[in-house]
DNA sequence: TCAAAAGTGTTTCACTTACACCCATGG
DNA sequence: CCATGGGTGTAAGTGAAACACTTTTGA
């Protein structure tokens, strides 16, 4: 197919810690809509669209998924890869930029009605390349969360060890110890003690200590892993 | 300014670490081009141009490129973000991909008339929001040189600890011990002894070890600081 | 008083850095 | 034989992981 023109879109890929049935642990979702249309009717596909000429990438990922989830329940949104082979989409050429955002667990933002959230371990059949940058955006925000603070934008303001734990857990893909978890944190001054403390659950139990994230904002915590500069 | 349609353009930040003048250590150096033409005539600027319609991104700068420097000397390339600002050059809308190049230590390509290689540290006026893209370029290359084997597409073929030494200090910017460099590259598997011996300098010393990067192609080599998996 | 959940302390381990000292070569 | 640069050994420091043990709560 000769194409004469380009388009570009923008993508997000959404993510969130959700609980999914009665399962006690939370998992990784990604937020994802139901094609009405030809083509690929009934696959699921990553919300985003056309880019307008009067607006740069951000703008354009936020305004429209305006249409799927309350923006304010957005608390980080960062560029991924950009998605150009010729052909990735029948029709016009179409370039398509990603980003990763990600929602603080557990809000549950309202949702349109062709739109769900899904288990990124058990994902259905996904239109076109978007199936990739799912996956491209589940290896960066897993490497993300041993180097930097972006687990602020998926916990809660206020939050116990255990729940930062099932959140870790959900996103990395292997347990996590929270008594180290906490040192780590808390001595990258990434985590801060309230000083106060949640309830006990349900079937009793100490009630645990409730920690924020020090900042709001992205932020690298462990830049140097080797190769530190000296001093 | 209204803009009725967009255009798409690829820039590559192709880093190089040089001598310059008659300096001891080399300096890490970037590939411009002097514009002969407004707007921002005698400014420097990345090279890069328009995206074809039948091209992805990486052939389409891997083209463009061709232009400037032999591509075979290109060691590395991968996508850095992209600047959509609608207003962020004149003339119709245009958003930028931009990729990071590598070519290796002590190569001298021939260019043509209108490019040379300046030092990172000591940047010309360059035009457009090109600096913006030259620095984030240089972090994401100081980042990578610390976790992955990235330094592979800056060294030779076969080089002595001194040699990589001084490149790693190009592109950190702060000394490094040839020492410890070794044997935490050799630890992970990065760097490999070829057995081999270079020839004394000019003013005598012990000949040093030649080494080789194991691999010839981009591979992250230490990918958890923190929060590793159990086992 | 028991089970459940949270928190503490301690040991072990792996890796990195810093640095003093020894080795090989050319002039 | 000495200056120059390369290489080795080692000690100290850091930080993470594992895990047993203690504390606090609800029922």
């Amino acid at each position: 197919m000769i194409h004469t023109s380009t388009e570009h879109e923008v993508l997000a890929v959404v993510f969130q810690v959700r609980h999914f049935g009665a399962s006690q642990v939370p998992e990784l979702a990604v937020l994802l809509w139901q094609r009405g249309l030809e083509p690929h009717r009934g696959a699921w596909a990553l919300p985003g669209g056309r880019v307008r000429t009067d607006e740069d990438l951000p703008s354009s990922i936020r305004r429209q998924l305006a249409e799927k989830v309350d923006v304010r329940e957005l608390a980080h949104l960062e560029q991924l890869a950009v998605f150009s082979e010729p052909n990735r989409v029948p029709g016009p050429r179409t370039i398509a930029s990603t980003f990763l955002g990600l929602v603080p667990f557990p809000a549950t933002p309202e949702l349109p009605a062709d739109t769900q959230w899904h288990r990124v371990s058990n994902l259905p059949a996904m239109a076109f390349d978007h199936h990739v940058m799912v996956a491209h955006a589940h290896t960066r925000l897993a490497a993300k969360m041993s180097y930097t603070n972006i687990g602020f934008a998926l916990a809660p303001q206020q939050f116990t060890l255990s729940t930062l734990r099932d959140i870790y857990y959900a996103t990395l893909g292997y347990p996590v110890d929270a008594t180290n978890l906490q040192r780590v944190l808390v001595r990258r001054g990434v985590l801060t003690p309230t000083g106060t403390t949640a309830r006990s659950g349900r079937s009793g139990g100490r009630p645990g200590a409730l920690y924020r994230f020090t900042d709001d904002r992205y932020r690298v915590t462990d830049e140097f892993a080797a190769l530190r500069p000296p001093g």
